[in-house]
DNA sequence: TCTGGGGTCCTAGGACCC
DNA sequence: TCTGGGGTCCTAGGACCC
């Protein structure tokens, strides 16, 4: 079986960063199962399938066991959801009440969907539900009952082999202990809609310097770069490109930033936010980085591991750029 | 209960290369 | 020399999850 682990975390305020806590949860899942797949901020995917042979119980008793230590040394709550696979687990945890434990057995499996609107479905939102009702498929017993062809002809080939499977309890996903992250991304909002060029570059500044450092921390570097530009109406454009080298030097990124941001030409745009994604995120060690011989480059980088030091030592608002400065 | 901010993955079309 | 077909990469956008 596998459990999904929602922890009630206390609010960032009073605990002084989830950070610290998650990592202590985790370490006490790991006692009783190796294979863990975090869920930042507050949960956890656990394959407890070893462990039920292993300590000689059942899922819904590890299940207790976790609790009451997550309790004992961590203070912290948790809604536990078990079943036969991921999503399974995923679907059941929504149902289980704060404190206790909800189990859908192998043989519960086919009643456990059946009842259900077909937005209850993991990997179901709001978009396919609406097209499915459209069509008279409102409950996941009559998804699960149309031929696979016609979910494909109504979704698409991929997404409809993946809803017949689903609707039937079937998901072939496996919990993934310590899945590498993809990108890492940041937003600013303006206070008002602004169309103020000069405003865009400072939050892009701001935003490059904060992703080059989250990155250059874990010691990872980025492939391409996205911007995406949020409208007063609430639409979207997102331009991305790729960087001419892997990197996590801000002074790069920003450029590349502000590049894209130019590429739009936003005149008169009333923009409401702005975000920067680094995408494709791959090891620093394993970035082949062309040798500059350009000395200012060099300076900048040194300046920027200095920098980093510095923060990490006296905190993120220990170095700023000049021009967000004050 | 809703919102918003961060994530993931998929699709589709065009460019380019072989 | 021309044509065509298949990969792969890039880009934009959509859907979904927590």
């Amino acid at each position: 079986m596998i459990l999904y682990v929602r922890f009630r975390l206390p609010s960032l305020q009073e605990a002084g960063g989830v950070e610290a806590v998650l990592p202590a949860l985790l370490g006490l899942i790991e006692e009783i199962s190796p294979v863990v797949q975090a869920l930042p901020p507050d949960a956890a995917l656990v394959d407890v399938r070893g462990a039920e042979r292993y300590f000689g119980r059942d899922a819904a008793q590890l299940a207790s066991l976790l609790r009451v230590r997550a309790l004992a040394h961590c203070g912290v709550d948790c809604a536990i959801g078990a079943g036969p696979n991921p999503m399974l687990a995923r679907m059941t945890a929504r149902e289980a009440g704060p404190g206790t434990t909800r189990v859908v057995a192998e043989g519960e499996v086919a009643g456990f969907l059946a009842d259900k609107p077909v937005a209850a479905l993991y990997g179901t939102g709001p978009a396919t539900a609406r097209t499915l009702c459209s069509y008279g498929l409102d409950s996941l017993g009559r998804v699960a009952a149309a031929p696979l062809a016609v979910l494909q002809r109504i979704v698409g080939a991929r997404a409809g082999r993946e809803l017949w499977e689903r609707a039937r309890g079937i998901d072939r996903t496996a919990v993934v202990p310590n899945a590498a992250v993809r990108s890492v991304a940041a937003e600013r909002s303006f206070t008002r809609d602004e169309l103020d060029p000069v405003r865009h570059r400072r939050a892009l500044l701001s935003l490059a310097e904060e992703l080059g450092m989250r990155m250059r921390g874990e010691s990872r570097v980025c492939r391409s770069l996205a911007l995406t530009v949020r409208y007063a109406d609430r639409s979207t454009t997102t331009r991305a490109r790729v960087l001419r080298e892997p990197t996590a030097h801000s002074a790069t990124l920003t450029d590349a930033a502000y590049r894209i941001h130019e590429s739009l030409g936003l005149q008169r745009a009333r923009v409401r936010s702005l975000a920067l994604r680094a995408e494709d995120l791959t090891p620093a060690e394993r970035a082949a980085r062309q040798l500059t011989f350009d000395p200012a480059d060099e300076r900048s980088r040194r300046i920027e591991a200095v920098a980093d030091r510095a923060r990490a030592r006296f905190g993120p608002q220990a170095v700023v750029p000049g021009s967000l400065a004050a």
